[in-house]
DNA sequence: GTGAAAGCGCTAACAT
DNA sequence: ATGTTAGCGCTTTCAC
């Protein structure tokens, strides 16, 4: 394969002349431009990627830390960002974690070794003492509410977005409420849990741990997750589920159960998937996919020169259907 | 940042016994290892990927080519493609293209650049002619039927697959039978309407265009088909549907509308996504997961050695649930 | 076992 | 406007 020097020899002219047209640069004359460019043709040549990004420091791709890339949470914060880094004409590194953090540092790591510009975290088991001091050799993204001040962060409040949800259900006449949770541990979970608890206290209720529900992910967890239900002595009457697709899962069960939701049941989903919208499902929107946008521009705009760290936190809002 | 030239200043040693040391190389006395190895810790060092890269040639990296992430057929895909990186020490470059030929382009050019070592192309809109001149810069795998000898491929019959389907159908008495398609161009999409065509003509049943229903790709899709046939004077009693996820959209849809499947129309799916499985949908597995995985394996043995262009057609099988 | 030195292919400061 | 040259940080002969 050739290379510049063979260019700028077949054309006449020196390495630098080549350079400069291959980069747009001014003050080159038309002819030489021209006969550069003829021989470039010519050899079908093409810069080597890794040459240039050795001397620019900078590889010109960021990487993206998910755990699942098929469940439809990530998928929709993927889509946020990938719609975001086609736009600025950035590459996207993909690293599918499944919580093992040995594939997290794996990926840190080549933040350090300036094989990626940036790391866009969206869920991560590290710990923040192990994941803050990659924040020195390129700016970090975290999709949650952040641990550290080194860190840049898009997130909502899952505690207050909780509050609002159980508050709804109250309302609404609701005093038996139970939720469903992901991996229980995660942030997210410790806000809402607690969220959960300080309603109750405020209603004077007691607390039910039966009716908290962790270990739900997929649409089969969902269907599992009704019969759990069915199978308690006291039996909530409405459930805030965390994910769409477990929501579905549910109702779908349901509706084989002969269980009427929201009669029986009432339900609030997360995430407002496309599918909630199919299966009417009254649910919270915490707009994923605009925080993959915004998680990307955040990332940029350090990149790019302006931009500093900076934590947002971002609106949520409960779409009501017909599920509570 | 320090490099290896201050690592070895500061060790005592020359720039290629630290080579060596980095690389796990023998012959290199234990003493001076652990002087060098005390020097990187005491640095903080870590090499530059992109002069390793620079000087190897290879990037260590491959790139995914895909029009949407946020598509069940395309999660799936990649799903499998990830698995098996994951296990190889493969990061993915992915690029979600929109079908749009100069992203596919722009991937392509970053194989030629050694950006890239391979890519794996999901789907494309770019015409054979244009893709194959890549093959000579990186190994490339289609996930379809090739239309080109410089590629490897991963791919099932559609033509066979969707006789076999229609062929179910007609074993259990249907004669007016319908299908979706996605895009009405693709490749496979070609194939099923030849099987259509062909089965159509060896049961002597006229052939109506009405019923093939072209731009189906979301669940939101789904109900619009299914009211689509429910307009129609002729309506047909089967339905085959490209992607579970409309068949479901279709389902919920007919759910509302009081229309019993299959008592009124009988549906067949395609992918075998988990959805299928909770709404209990007849549907092709045509091994997309798996198909993801082959097409990596095929890429990697290429990478490193051992492998030439392999173009292997993947088995299908038609998973019987309730919808028929 | 170890080091010197020659690149890998490119950019950019500097000189003209 | 153009060329010369010094790196970017690393690996790998080759010689000792």
């Amino acid at each position: 394969m050739a290379n510049i020097k063979e260019i700028a020899r077949q054309a006449g002219v020196s390495v630098s002349t080549v350079s400069r047209v291959l980069n747009g640069h001014p003050h080159v004359a038309q002819e030489k431009r021209q006969a550069v460019l003829d021989t470039v043709r010519r050899l079908n040549y093409s810069r080597n990627l890794n040459a240039v990004q050795l001397i620019k420091g900078r590889s010109g791709m960021i990487g993206v830390l998910l755990p699942y890339i098929h469940h439809p949470y990530f998928t929709m914060l993927l889509e946020g960002i990938t719609r975001e880094a086609l736009e600025a004409g950035v590459q996207l590194v993909l690293c599918q974690t499944d919580y093992r953090t040995e594939r997290e540092v794996g990926m840190l790591e080549r933040l350090r070794m300036k094989g990626l510009d940036g790391v866009i975290v969206c869920s991560r088991a590290l710990e923040w003492e192990r994941l803050e001091p990659y924040a020195a050799f390129g700016p970090l993204v975290v999709c949650e509410r952040p641990g550290s001040k080194q860190v840049s962060a898009v997130y909502i409040d899952h505690y207050r977005c909780f509050r609002e949800a159980m508050d709804y259900l109250h309302r609404r006449g609701h005093r038996r409420i139970g939720f469903s949770l992901g991996r229980g541990g995660s942030s997210s979970s410790r806000e809402r849990r607690r969220a959960y608890a300080d309603m109750l206290a405020k209603w004077s209720e007691p607390a039910r741990e039966a009716w908290v529900l962790p270990g739900c992910f997929t649409i089969e967890d969902g269907a599992q997750l009704l019969k759990r239900v069915l199978a308690m002595n006291e039996r909530p009457t409405a459930l805030i589920v965390t994910g769409d697709e477990v929501a579905v899962g549910l109702m779908s069960e349901a509706a084989r159960q002969g269980v009427r939701i929201p009669g029986d049941l009432a339900l609030i989903g997360f995430d407002n998937q496309p599918i909630s919208r199919m299966f009417d499902l009254t649910a919270i929107d915490n707009g994923l996919t605009d925080m993959g946008g915004a998680a990307f521009r955040l990332l940029h705009e350090r990149l790019t020169g302006r931009g500093e760290i900076v934590q947002r936190e971002l609106p949520f809002s409960l779409v009501e259907r017909s599920t509570v």
